[in-house]
DNA sequence: CCTTTTTGTTAACTCTGGCTAACATTATAA
DNA sequence: TTATAATGTTAGCCAGAGTTAACAAAAAGG
């Protein structure tokens, strides 16, 4: 198991991966507020995990395991995202906030529960769907991740 | 700010205190499956900060201040309880695990957002419950909130 | 192609919050 | 009341995750 803190780099990563077509230390420092030493020890420690390759001065390349559990992670956030600001009816930026922090906290079972139920609320979901945050089956939030996914880019 | 960590050495000392009438080092300790010198590092921290009386030897007592924020983090875990265990469904240990890291990571306009919510859904709120953790108003949720508080001291 | 700027790395430090081992103090109970 | 058990403390260690300062490498552009 890997820690919150290597999550959020590796979900920071895939980001910026999908937004710049590269990973550089310096754009992930700048997106996490932190200073570049930071961001090179999580890149050694990612790479010691196996979720990434990487030599130095080289390029950042997410490895197959590394790119799945970025989803996941980020899968888990919009999920937490959607409940905050359309259930709860969060205000936009505080919601992006804490559904970062919330994320990292709870587990794979209590995120699937919590989309199944922000399916029902709003709306969103057939009663076939079962959302597994493993898998990729449910064509409703299909769509509305990726409206998500857009909202975030722009950040 | 206090760290999430003596938040729960805090809310544990409450709790220890309503139950016992006393909080020890290696009650503490039992509870939050850690050892006593890491009890005694977080007495001095909690002690720093306002929230305890101690010497060394002596008895571990809140300080007004202690005790209300002690309430506080345990009023946000009730509601996250409530959520995760009767919004959510989720089986009562996992939802007690659960609750327990959510609590620590979200502000408190998340949780009085979802305070309401919760009594919403649950039916448990009149259209005047205006559910302020800093407060205590909402006598329907008073109510279920000593419910709660029984169930967690049979832990 | 050489200089400057940008980018990335390394070393050495901090702080938090755990731990073990060893010790001190207090309580219990023979 | 004194030996033993339980409880609490101290010292010193570790790992994670951050920092700054200084340096190395690569890229950019005259």
């Amino acid at each position: 198991m890997i820690s919150k803190a290597s999550e959020e780099y590796l979900k920071t990563m895939y980001i910026l991966k999908k937004q710049n077509g590269n990973i550089r230390v310096t754009d992930i420092a700048k997106k996490m507020n932190c200073t570049k030493p930071s961001v090179n020890k999580a890149i050694y420690n990612l790479k010691d995990s196996g979720l990434l390759n990487y030599e130095s001065y080289g390029t950042i390349e997410l490895t197959e395991e590394g790119e799945n559990l970025a989803k996941k992670i980020i899968e888990a956030y919009d999920i937490v995202y959607l409940f905050l600001k359309d259930v709860l009816n969060i205000e936009d930026e505080d919601a992006k906030k804490e559904a970062e922090k919330i994320k990292s906290t709870i587990s794979d079972t209590t995120i699937n529960k919590l989309a199944k139920y922000v399916h029902e609320v709003l709306g969103l979901s057939n009663l076939n769907c079962n959302y597994d945050i493993n898998q990729e089956k449910c064509r409703s939030c299909t769509k509305r991740k990726i409206e998500l996914r857009k909202d975030n880019n722009n950040e």
